[in-house]
DNA sequence: TATGAATGAGCATTCATTCAT
DNA sequence: AATGAATGAATGCTCATTCAT
């Protein structure tokens, strides 16, 4: 059900969504829906808590592998796509609504999510600069906002059932950009 | 009055704005609005249509003075950031209204628009993959997408009085991607 | 169980208590009331009406017993503060709802009681009156709103465990009542 | 249209009146008393708060005299009446509501004024008794309690253009509880 | 041009009630 | 006897829109 609520806000959007459409999408009425959630702000806390902490998991672990920095690069636009893979409406949903609900102190969690987010990328691509694998020529903090909205971004169009798998964009995407910001 | 709109509209979203909001800052009261618009809708369709139209003034001069594929890809993401420099608002709206709006008969222009965007993108990069400028072995439908998402999200974090112009961001975009897929 | 329903009624005020939080307090989830009564309208109802019955009882004792009209005043008074400690929550009901509840049919009984209440003390103090035992400039429909009123708002603070007794209240009340509380 | 949602709240009680019934009473839609009101709570808080400065400024005024015990005794029982005369829906909302409004930080002052109306009258009383005017055998604490439940149930019957006025009605009450109902 | 009072449809939410288990 | 999931009508409130002034 939480799934659906996910599906409903992402395609119509959290603010333009009705109570009722999720309850439809759900297969219930309207006040149905109050016996499993608090309200509708608690629908989408619910999925974007569950969406983040599963892509910390992954980032994490992916840091904890000790990679270089260009791997490490790599590794992380691969779970960035895998995370949408799983994840997508809830994804659509952080890159439309974010902003708007993290004016909401119980929403303070994604501005959190949004600081680390940020330390990460900039700490890879710094350390691949430093190392001297990535040009030192671009500016690493404009690097990590193409990168991060390109990759978030792409959870409006992909689809999991469609021609190209997550696994197979990420490689496009990489050989797009790293095959850019790599000395040659 | 137009601007002012705009910009509530990019900063608080289309569907969470009020009448009210848009009045206020436009130092009137609610009602008032009304001598200047037919409704909400027409402020956006006004808005959407005035940045569309010169979007496209911008891209045509360029498809018209028949550069190359690389030169014309340069200069149609340079018009792009110049545009969102000048229509920072109304991109942002586009960016987030659209898919909604576009159920709507009438914004069926902006569908118009962003197909005739992605033919004249493809059209582009086809092009350089045949004169063997940019790499054959990229799927040109997905660097199309790559692109399109992180040029227009720009409008997002861009800042007209920031440390970086938008030719310079431009600049940094294209050495990112284009040193990815030019042949080497 | 009818009790902790008067109790939570009393508490909360009919209308703002929910049928949730009278199961709560007896124990139970929201519908499992509903294996005892037919309706919340059910459980004021008979909270009520054993209420008055007993009430009744009492009252109807006193005016068989043949005393004259200021024994059978003060008789009353006793009996009165007797029936707040033995419904307390029951009366602060009746005290509040009462006009509410009485435009429906169902709950008829309550407009007869309260003429025949009030026929009852106008009875006696006429009586009195009559008698020459109360004096006779005084309204006695004002004085019988005025002993209703203080007699029965007293189930509002009453405590059974409280510093004062049932009977310590009544006699404190009739010393007022009867004698002024001006010194002679 | 303060007066009319007065009104409208102390015949059908606070938490049974529907926005719309008082919209409705006041001759507009229900949406439209927002124009006016922030919130059904806003329009009972303005109702009390106007009738409780209003009766302490009565009050005062009798304090301020300097009169004797038995003569302010009297007349803040006459100022009472006078009250419940200009304000007797908000007196009746005051009476049933002001308990279960009491929880809310909002209404605050309800409880403020209870308490210094309590010492208010305590000090009355029992300066009575020590200046030898008032009977030294009574619970002044009960005296206060009756006296403060008559005064003001009697506006849940009381009608301005009744048989008794204010005046009147004070007048009795103040023969009753002063000097007693029996004869002499 | 602008105001401000009003409209009325629509929304999130509550809650008494039902019912299969 | 009790549960818990669902119902659906009703409620307080919002907001785009209208319109007389």
């Amino acid at each position: 059900m939480l799934a659906t609520a996910a599906e409903v806000f992402a395609s119509r959007g959290y603010a333009s969504t009705t109570v009722r459409e999720v309850a439809d999408a759900a297969g219930m009425l309207g006040g149905s829906l109050y016996y499993h959630f608090d309200s509708k702000e608690s629908m989408v806390d619910e999925v974007l808590s569950v969406f983040l902490t599963d892509m910390w998991a992954a980032y994490d672990a992916v840091i904890a592998s000790g990679l270089d920095a260009r791997d490490t690069f790599r590794a992380l636009i691969a779970e960035s796509f895998r995370t949408i893979d799983r994840h997508r409406p809830a994804v659509v949903i952080y890159q439309n609504e974010s902003k708007h609900l993290a004016t909401n102190p119980r929403f303070a969690y994604l501005t959190d999510s949004q600081r680390r987010f940020r330390a990460m990328w900039l700490s890879v691509l710094d350390r691949g600069v430093m190392e001297g694998v990535f040009r030192a020529d671009l500016d690493t903090g404009l690097i990590y906002r193409f990168t991060r909205d390109t990759v978030w971004l792409a959870a409006s169009w992909y689809r999991s059932d469609g021609r190209l798998s997550a696994d197979e964009i990420a490689r496009q995407y990489m050989a797009m950009v790293l095959d850019g910001i790599v000395t040659t």
